[in-house]
RNA sequence: GGGCUUGUAGCUUAGUUCGGUAGAGCGACGGACUCUUAAUCCGUAGGCCAAGGGUUCAAAUCCCUUCAGGCCCGCCA
């Protein structure tokens, strides 16, 4: 590298080189032995070349490295064991709202982190935050005493895990504020915090390294208590329905329950190929085939396909299964589990989103596939012939309608095209043409259309769910059918799993099934556009070497 | 997969149009300050300007490639 740079480009052939030759070369030797001084970690002063290549690798800040070793040389334990605390950030603020200027009597001991130190000398404000909250400490040389305000202010850092005991007062500016007078440090932090003012706004670096995300931005740990609220409240709702919670592979041998590129794996010492679960689908059933006749999964499932703001390559899904009911009762239990959910986490059955309002109360619109796209784009579907559907479908540049070979497939076409993306307030969508529902039962009065329904809110589908296909001959056809075309290079059909085949044979009862993206409606509730925004450690591209091919 | 766009100190960023010695605030370090809250004041250190290549007397700035991110479109939930 270094006599790359000596040589240089054009340094063998050129007469006017020897200027910038020349400039090369000091750069070169001012960069090397710049690299020799501030390799880290830098020592202020002299710097130590032995420990400096030792320790080249780690990612603490060498300033508080050495903090952490005055600490310890003076007896004092950076990471101790524990701390007993007495209250929290916002206990302490609901009791002692009232309280004035003078201290109260009580003495409290808190817990958390240094968010801002504010040092005048001999008192310093600092702002303490806990998991409930933050609020401003009041520390005094006169109180503390001399030794541990000197380490304080000497070895204690913003960022640092501190323990501290005292009294609530107002300041006088009307802060109410914890009057110390005993700290203690819990966890010397070796990385310093982003800027206190502007925080931590980078996208990049709030997914992938969350932790930081999480402690700088309250409103980013607000979205994902939230999220766990959602979960709970669902499991809540569904177990209160007699459903029971369970747990089904998710590596899978076959495949199956979406339509979807999967995941590929190797199991070593069965040397066989297994999938990471597109769905769970088809093990949820077997257990409704077994006698299990409420169930429910949240499940996370593993899909081969882009990255994008709506789409994680791992997502989160519920899925329940009901026996003897059907897709109209799933519709009900849908419509109510989302529409309690929202009243519940968000506290009204409305909520705004971005520029629009959404509203939850019940009941929500249902209409047939073929009655949306009459609605939305005047067109007939079904009554039509097919030659004007294709002149229809290339006028508007309806993206694969030349694969349609009849109503039922343009009608899918024209929906995603015209419709979907307009549905904004809470929509069921039912009656799906059989072509794109390999796992849905045939409807009872429509031919060629099967009883299935998706939810769409704000033009995101959320939820799916069909009257379940338990005729074991009709299935084993369509997973036959999807086979085919998986084989004829359709990336996202289907595999035959002749055991689910077989357990539909063994008879399921008649069943009323759906799907929820949790990352989808937790997006809704905490008003979100982007899925990692929701999802804690989204699926990141690793940071490689640059040069290095990114294969290798 | 296609289009647009961003990358400068630990953090937030100015400078890029129109090439000419990289600036600031926060943070860090040293000093002053016992009711501040983006505390304030004085001083110091800290940048191969994402990486690589090219054009040029001269590149953070212009051109090409790569890497990483964001947004939009297509597919999927």
């Amino acid at each position: 590298m270094r006599s790359r740079i000596l040589i240089g480009p054009g340094g063998l052939n050129s007469s006017v080189d020897p200027v910038p030759r020349g400039i090369n070369i000091v750069r070169a030797e001012r960069y090397t032995a710049f690299r020799r001084l501030t390799a880290r970690p830098t020592c202020t002063g002299a710097a130590d070349i032995s420990m400096t290549e030792q320790n080249e690798s780690d990612p603490f800040d060498p300033v508080r490295c050495e903090k952490a070793e005055a600490l310890r040389a003076g007896g004092v334990a950076c990471y101790p064991h524990g701390f007993e605390r007495t209250t929290t950030v916002a206990e302490l603020r609901e009791r002692f709202d009232g309280v004035g200027h003078e201290p109260a009597e009580e003495r409290l001991r808190l817990a958390g982190r240094l968010y801002t130190v504010r040092n005048h000398g001999k008192t310093v404000f600092a702002d303490l935050g806990d998991e409930t909250g933050r609020i401003q400490l009041y520390i005094r040389k006169n109180d503390l005493g001399d030794e541990a305000y000197a380490r304080f202010v000497g070895q204690v850092d913003r960022g640092d895990i501190v323990g501290v005991a005292g009294r609530p007062f107002r300041t006088k500016l009307g802060e109410l504020s914890l009057w110390v007078d005993e700290l203690d440090l819990l966890c010397k932090a070796l990385i310093d915090l982003p800027e206190k003012f502007h925080g931590l706004k980078d996208t990049e670096k709030r997914y992938r390294q969350r932790y930081l995300d999480l402690v700088m931005n309250e409103r980013v740990r607000e979205t994902f208590r939230t999220r766990s609220r959602i979960v709970s409240a669902i499991r809540t709702y569904l177990s209160d329905r007699g459903f029971l919670e369970f747990e089904t592979p998710t590596l899978q041998p076959i495949y199956g329950g979406a339509n979807a590129r999967p995941f590929t794996t190797l199991h070593n010492y069965l040397d066989q190929t297994l999938f990471l679960r597109i769905a769970p689908e088809l093990y949820l059933k077997r257990l409704v085939v077994g006698g299990f006749e409420r169930v429910f999964e949240v499940s996370k499932n593993f899909r081969n396909e882009d990255i994008d703001s709506s789409h994680n390559p791992e997502f989160t899904m519920v899925e329940a299964y009901e026996a003897y009911r059907d897709y109209r009762g799933m519709m009900d239990l849908t419509e109510d589990l989302i529409s309690t959910l929202v009243r519940d986490v968000h506290g009204s059955t409305s909520l705004v989103y971005g520029e629009t309002t959404l509203d939850f109360a019940r009941p929500w619109r249902r209409m047939t596939m073929e009655d949306a796209v009459r609605e939305h784009a005047g067109i007939d579907v079904l009554n039509r012939p097919l030659d004007e559907l294709a002149r229809l479908a290339a006028e508007h540049g309806i993206p694969d309608c030349a694969k349609a070979t009849n109503q039922r497939e343009h009608l899918i076409l024209f929906f995603e095209f015209f419709v979907e993306e307009r549905l904004i307030q809470p929509t069921f969508i039912h009656d799906f043409p059989v072509e794109n529902s390999p796992l849905a039962k045939r409807h009872r009065e429509k031919e060629g259309f099967t009883e299935r329904f998706e939810l769409f809110i704000n033009g995101m589908e959320i939820a799916n769910g069909f009257s379940e296909l338990n005729d074991p001959r009709d299935q084993l056809e369509r997973l036959r059918a999807q086979d085919r075309r998986r084989l004829e290079g359709d990336l996202e059909a289907q595999m035959v799993d002749m055991d689910f085949i077989t357990a539909l044979g063994l008879g399921m009862p008649p069943t009323g099934g759906v799907g929820i993206g949790i990352d989808r409606l937790v997006m809704l509730l905490t008003g979100h556009e982007s899925i990692k925004e929701v999802i804690l450690f989204p699926s990141m591209r690793t940071v490689r070497e640059a040069g290095l091919s990114p294969d290798e």
